[in-house]
DNA sequence: CGATTTTGACCCGCGC
DNA sequence: GCGCGGGTCAAAATCG
């Protein structure tokens, strides 16, 4: 950064030429080369000021995620320690400051630091090319719809929206009454837009029973996991009774068998619904509000993480709307990938249609708290999103969108991950971790970090 | 011929 | 107790 001091030579130049007649000028230029050690050690300074100033910038970040994760660590210290001692099921977790252990499975060189970085083995002082995770919750006023009001009146389908801005963790009234509600088996659904019977999950199933259901014209079809003779692992699928490109499948129960990559992450959310149930109930927005940043974390970090990498009040990411609702005393987990302008944004090549957001649905029968979360955005997030269908006889034409196989892995696994990070544990560090490990996973060397 | 899908019957829980 | 609706069963049909 020149300030416009260097100016050695003119200056001289200049009042070397004069005549030696003006003794006053002499006496000047005296001075003048006098002050020029003064003059250069002040430039030299300036120059060097930009990068103190980035350096205390970067400090004084630091210093903030650390307060966050400290503020946060208080509040979900408990959360984290009963579901990991809860669920036996396959957890990723990911704790602050240490490698992952799906990390150290695989070959990725990627260390993964909340609230610190996720970068390449070489520190590199670009903030663009590091992937951290800036966890700091969002200090900026930007609006946030809070609804307390919204309440599904059906008597069979009551939503919840739970706030998931503020870090509050004090329960509500309606999560304590969470708590006494017997629930059955959680349930964990999935809405995109998909044009086939089935969008591919990366498990196999067997069609074995199929209904009209009230209140949709289209039949419900039901399946069982084939991939074990036992696996108690079910799913039912149905078009949107409104939007009949829009395709919602619900899966419930626990894989009792080994998976695939791309299926594992989505097979054990069905599993963890349930651990998921109690500790909404017991966390309230809490966890919701985290797993829900999660949710968004994963399916907005394919692209550009980079969002990540900033202060956080400087771009907060996009969750449009976060909701808890029971079906049938199902408590339901609903990720809708419907409408996300995240997904809008930037992907000419991406129907607009086949946009994603990111909305949970978890419910219970007769509470009634709710709010929403709209207002995270995100900056220069490009997800290619699409959805791996099954190529099978319907109703309807077949219909590919991204044809790329890397890209419906991708996709696969992010819907799956994501689920699992909702439903496999309320606290932030555990569906971060999901979120994140998905992401490393996926990305392998095609993606922009 | 085995696996999968279809489809009507049946079971079960819930509300009235 | 009855009716309704969601979910499952199982025999028949179909597919590869």
């Amino acid at each position: 950064m020149e300030v416009g001091l260097n100016m050695e030579k003119p200056m001289f130049s200049f009042f070397e030429v004069e005549e030696p007649k003006f003794t006053e000028q002499d006496v000047l230029v005296s001075s003048a080369k006098a002050e020029m050690p003064q003059v250069r050690e002040e430039n030299h300074k300036l120059k060097h000021k930009p990068p103190r100033v980035l350096k205390d910038d970067k400090s004084l970040r630091m210093h903030f995620n650390d307060f966050f994760q400290q503020e946060f660590d208080k509040s979900s210290e408990n959360l984290v320690s009963d579901h990991q001692e809860g669920d036996g099921n396959e957890l990723i977790s990911l704790s602050l400051g240490t490698v992952s252990s799906y990390e150290r499975k695989s070959d990725s060189t990627k260390k993964v630091n909340c609230f610190g970085k996720c970068k390449q083995d070489n520190e590199d002082d670009d903030d663009d090319q590091e992937l951290k995770l800036g966890l700091g919750f969002e200090l900026d006023p930007i609006p946030t719809k809070v609804d307390f009001n919204h309440v599904n009146k059906d008597k069979s389908t009551q939503t919840l929206e739970l706030p998931v801005h503020g870090l509050k963790s004090e329960r509500s009234e309606d999560a304590e009454l969470l708590d006494q509600i017997p629930l059955k088996k959680a349930r964990v659904s999935v809405k995109v837009v998909c044009d086939t019977q089935t969008m591919n999950d990366g498990c196999q199933w067997r069609k074995y029973g199929q209904k009209i259901a009230k209140g949709n014209p289209c039949p419900r079809a039901y399946y069982r996991c084939t991939m074990s003779s036992s696996c108690p692992v079910r799913k039912h699928v149905q078009r949107c009774a409104e939007d009949r490109s829009v395709l919602i499948t619900t899966y419930e129960g626990t894989h009792d068998h080994p998976l695939s990559v791309s299926a594992t992450a989505m097979a054990s959310t069905t599993s963890a619904a349930a651990s998921m149930l109690n500790s909404t109930s017991s966390t309230s927005k809490l966890g919701l509000s985290t797993t829900a940043a999660a949710i968004t974390t994963s399916f907005s970090g394919h692209h550009d993480m980079g969002f990540l990498s900033r202060p956080p009040q400087l771009y907060p990411f996009y969750l449009p709307k976060t909701t808890i609702s029971t079906y049938q005393s199902h408590p339901t987990i609903t990720l809708d990938l419907t409408s996300n302008p995240f997904f809008n944004r930037s992907n000419s090549s991406m129907s607009p249609r086949h946009s994603s957001s990111t909305c949970l649905n978890f419910s219970s029968p007769s509470s009634s708290f709710s709010s929403s979360i709209n207002e995270f955005n995100y900056k220069n997030a490009t997800i290619p999103f699409s959805y791996h269908v099954k190529e099978t006889p319907s109703n309807y034409d077949s219909f590919k969108i991204n044809s790329g196989s890397s890209s419906q892995q991708h996709s696969t696994n992010t819907i799956a991950a994501a689920t699992k990070a909702l439903t496999s544990n309320p606290s932030f560090q555990s569906a971060l971790a999901a979120s994140i490990t998905s992401f490393v996973r996926n990305v392998g060397g095609g993606a922009k970090i």
